[in-house]
RNA sequence: GGGCGAUUAGCUCAGUUGGUUAGAGCGUCUGUCUUACACACAGGAUGUCGCAAGUUCGAGUCUUGCAUCGCCCACCA
């Protein structure tokens, strides 16, 4: 043991113990098959993305949990890796070529994929780098990248099975289409954003009465070359006469028919919907009950093609929106512009308003939606806060299929070849089309499929493809059948649709056994998300998203953590600020202080173990407050170990912070300092606190790992160089219990009593700006039994106070007085007493009593309390009453004496 | 339109089966380098618990309604 520096350094503490877990394989499992399995898999962030504030949070939860688990001696696994984000990755090198003066269609399929794996691997990693960080104790060895060749070769099997049972399929459907990133996306990955936008009243002329017009109301007139129809609802009297009559669109000018269906709204604008079936989810359907023609007027870039006439073919959607309406109106069919607050499609990546587009894409019946629903509302995973269970159901209840293929290379290709020189494949015929995981034998004679895979068409498979799944041998060698379902899945509520309700189908689907075997985690705790303190979701554009990297160097990783988990209650969101983190770090500080304060008292004894520490121990030795102290840490650890069962961690950090602060620090060491200077109660004392602080450090060191392996071991806990806190178990009351170590819980009592009377007579030494005196004298008017107490404890109470003498007096002097529980204390100020404060405080007081006094008096005469309210209740009301007029009547002698 | 959450001190939040005088951190005011820690210590001030009704002997806590803010879901042009 070493003794430990002036102040906290927490950035060399941090990377030397980090450096000596990985040495020494703390983070890899134990291979002893009687310890109880515990594992997670990291929620993958983006290969190429750095550490925010909300993977710190998430993170930071999970090694919580995971170092918990190690304590507890279970067999661990935290297995990480990463995603290859798709779209969001293929966005960005295409910005890269695009700065080099190339593009994507100008390398080519195969040269874009190296230039993408080339930037991957420059850029890549870096945040796994941040997560050692921050402490995350990750099974690093299994590192797992969702583009790995294995990995691949999981989301082809899972591909060509879903394919071989028939839930997967390709056609022609209305999708969400991104015109920047040229790919269709899920519904999913499409943001509904309110947006201010303009609703246009035009009228159209029936073709079989010239100067009649329908009033028609759009907020898209682009798209007015697409029409092929105007519907109006059949039950409308207004309208449904003119069902089957035709009517003019206006350009390019054609006869296009009236129908009726009943879609149509008859009291939103006119009740006259124009129909464009290629440019509208709702207008196809309409389209395809009425045989409608499809007038794809776009390019897939959102610029107007040459079906959408001359004048339009070339301009971007927006610029033809502009077009359209001057052509409306100079033809005279604008009949008015209104402000208009609708509801637009945002494509998640491409930041633009989607485009509604008819494409050949491939599709995914989900499978095992029942299944999955069952898993989660009969319990078999748990929801933590329960309330999302609901957003899950209801999201399964109204499931759609899947849009699984994207129109782009960066990701799994979709492992589909058709048949060269073959017009139209057929889709079930295995000589014209070939779906497997390996390419076909002669490739030559096949075309593979463009289309990559939804990169969530890999995630889903993360809980058992990061173990090995399909291949038989490497799932025995990564421990599927013992870590498979794993334990608990720590993430956020925004990707409960994207990542976990797929996640527990294809655990259903893929994995073999009872139901019980086949769920992908038992639970799933959603986090918050941070936000800033103006509660606005943090982001670069706002500038408001700290760096947690720039937070550690600054406040250390310990800070960071606990200040991060300090205020982040079960799934509400946090309001992040710097100020969280200072709390940390000052509790750090606290931490290493106190440490070094016992250093200082005494030379450290065999800290070896709990029995070592308490065999130093002299019972007889043991006060009221070694008793209060280890009952009060006893309390503090089952509170802990209860947090823990329901994902309390807030809580949990409040728990510790409070006793480690307020009842260790504020009163047992300043208690020790008067009692560490009778010798022979000394060496106990020093037991005390290294007791103490040894149960601390293991609560605290899943929260903060780093200054309690370093305290650890320069307090003298280690039994060795290699033993690690983390294989220590927290559990307290049954090892002081199988030490022969008794509590006394009514110290507790007794303790408090001390502080209270301390607390009032350093306020009366503040009121006359004695505060800061060492040398008061005190007398205590003692009741109850306040003599006693008083008498047992002089030396501690004195020098707390700051008293030269406290003094057992049986009349009350001529001085200023506080009622406390061990009896009324007087400060003597050799007659310099102000009388008219002392009246107008005791005076104060007095009035607070006695309202006390009457709403006590009347709860008790009140018959129905008396006849209803618990015997302990009123037992209770009864004392305080009792206690209220004791004090009372104190207070008039008081204020007679003066 | 449907669902969920929030509303407690100047700020951010605890308050888990209804039961003594509603707590913490930060901030603020006063004093202090008191043999660990000024990232600290001691003391003080600050609350009709969003509003209204109800249940109950008793409500911050349970019920209903309302208000404000936020989030999610939904094909009204």
């Amino acid at each position: 043991m070493s003794q430990i520096d002036k102040s906290y350094n927490p950035s060399e503490v941090e990377d030397k113990w980090y450096t000596r877990w990985l040495a020494d394989g703390c983070f890899k499992p134990s291979d002893d098959a009687s310890k109880e399995a515990y594992s997670i898999v990291i929620p993958p962030p983006n290969v190429t993305g750095v550490l925010t504030m909300g993977h710190v949070l998430n993170n930071t939860i999970q090694d919580i949990l995971i170092r918990r688990a190690r304590q507890e001696g279970k067999a661990v696994v935290w297995i990480p890796g990463t995603d290859h984000a798709g779209v969001a990755t293929q966005t960005k090198v295409n910005a890269v070529l695009r700065s080099e003066g190339t593009s994507a269609a100008k390398l080519g399929r195969e040269r874009f994929l190296e230039r993408a794996r080339k930037w991957r691997d420059d850029h890549g990693g870096i945040i796994i780098e941040q997560l050692k960080k921050l402490g995350a104790s990750c099974d690093w060895s299994r590192l797992v990248h969702t583009l790995d060749d294995d990995y691949s070769k999981a989301v082809l099997t899972a591909f060509v099975k879903l394919f071989k049972e028939g839930r997967i399929y390709r056609g022609k459907r209305m999708v969400n289409w991104c015109p920047v990133n040229l790919t269709a996306l899920s519904d999913e990955e499409v943001i509904m954003t309110p947006t201010k936008s303009k609703l246009y009243r035009m009228r159209y002329e029936l073709v079989d009465e010239p100067g009649k017009f329908l009033e028609i109301s759009t907020t898209r007139p682009e798209t007015i070359m697409g029409d092929s129809a105007v519907a109006v609802n059949p039950a409308d009297p207004r309208y449904s006469h003119l069902i089957g009559r035709k009517i003019y669109r206006p350009f390019p000018k054609k006869e296009i028919p009236i129908i009726g269906d009943s879609y149509v709204d008859m009291k939103f604008g006119t009740g006259v919907l124009k129909v464009t079936p290629a440019h509208d989810a709702a207008d196809f359907e309409i389209g395809q009950r009425h045989n409608l023609e499809v007038i794809d007027v776009m390019n897939p870039d959102g610029t107007m093609n040459a079906l959408a006439g001359p004048e339009f073919e070339g301009l971007d959607r927006f610029e033809a929106r502009k077009k359209a309406v001057e052509m409306l109106d100079s033809l005279g069919l604008l009949v008015k512009i209104e402000d208009y607050e609708n509801n637009i499609g945002i494509s998640e990546r491409g930041q633009v308003p989607i485009e509604p587009r008819l494409s050949d894409q491939w599709f995914l019946r989900y499978p095992k939606v029942d299944e999955a629903k069952d898993a989660v509302s009969k319990g078999l995973i748990k929801f933590w806060p329960q309330r999302w269970e609901k957003v899950y159901l209801h999201w399964l209840d109204n499931i759609r299929d899947w849009c699984i293929s994207r129109q782009i290379w960066w990701g799994h290709r979709i492992p589909v070849w058709y048949r060269k020189g073959v017009e139209n494949p057929d889709i079930n015929n295995p000589q014209e089309v070939y779906v497997g995981v390996e390419p076909p034998p002669d490739p030559e004679n096949w075309n593979q499929d463009e289309d990559s895979l939804d990169t969530w068409a890999s995630s889903w498979l993360w809980p058992f493809a990061t173990m090995g799944w399909p291949d038989k041998d490497a799932m025995e060698k990564s421990g599927l059948s013992r870590f498979y379902p794993t334990s608990d899945l720590v993430t956020g509520p925004d990707i409960i649709f994207f990542w976990v309700a797929r996640m527990i189908m294809a655990g259903m689907e893929f994995m073999e056994g009872g139901e019980k075997d086949k769920i992908p985690f038992k639970n799933v705790y959603f986090t918050g998300i941070i936000r800033d303190m103006q509660g606005r979701k943090m982001s670069k554009s706002l500038g408001n998203s700290p760096d947690p990297l720039d937070i550690i160097a600054r406040f250390g990783a310990d800070g960071l953590r606990f200040g991060v988990m300090n205020c982040a209650p079960q799934g509400q969101d946090i309001l992040f600020s710097e100020e969280r983190v200072q709390l940390g770090r000052n509790f750090c500080n606290k931490l290493w202080n106190a440490c070094r304060f016992r250093q200082m008292s005494g030379e450290i004894a065999d800290n070896t173990s709990l029995e070592k520490i308490v065999s130093r121990m002299d019972f007889s030795k043991l006060d009221s407050d070694d008793h209060a102290l280890l009952a009060s840490l006893e309390k503090a650890s089952q509170a802990v170990a209860k947090d823990y069962a329901s994902y309390q961690f807030n809580s949990i950090t409040q728990t510790l912070y409070a006793f480690f602060w307020t009842d260790f620090c504020d009163w047992y060491l300043e208690v020790s300092k008067a009692r560490m200077s009778d010798e022979s109660a000394k060496q106990t004392v020093l037991a005390v606190q290294d007791l103490a602080i040894r149960q601390t450090l293991l609560l605290l060191h899943p929260f903060m790992p780093f200054i309690t392996e370093e305290l650890w071991h320069s307090m003298g806990y280690a039994k060795s160089e290699s033993e690690h806190i983390q294989d220590v178990s927290p559990n307290f009351s049954e090892a002081l219990a199988s030490c022969g170590l008794k509590i006394d819980q009514l110290a507790l009592e007794t303790t408090a009593k001390m502080q209270e009377f301390v607390s009032a007579a350093r306020a009366l030494k503040a009121q006359y700006k004695l505060g800061t005196k060492r040398d008061s004298k005190i007398s205590l008017l003692a009741s109850g039994d306040g003599a006693r107490i008083l008498s047992e404890n002089l030396e501690k109470l004195k020098k707390l106070v700051g008293a030269q003498s406290i003094e057992a007096v049986s009349s009350a002097p001529d001085s200023p007085a506080a009622i406390t529980p061990l009896g009324t204390v007087y400060l003597d100020l050799s007659g310099a007493i102000d009388a008219e404060a002392e009246k107008r405080k005791i005076g104060k007081e007095r009035e607070k009593m006695l309202s006390l006094i009457a709403s006590t008096k009347a709860r008790l005469s009140n018959e129905a309390f008396v006849s209803k309210a618990p015997a302990a209740v009123i037992e209770g009301a009864k004392k305080q009453l009792a206690l209220y007029e004791e004090k009372l009547a104190e207070m008039d002698r008081i204020l007679k004496q003066l």
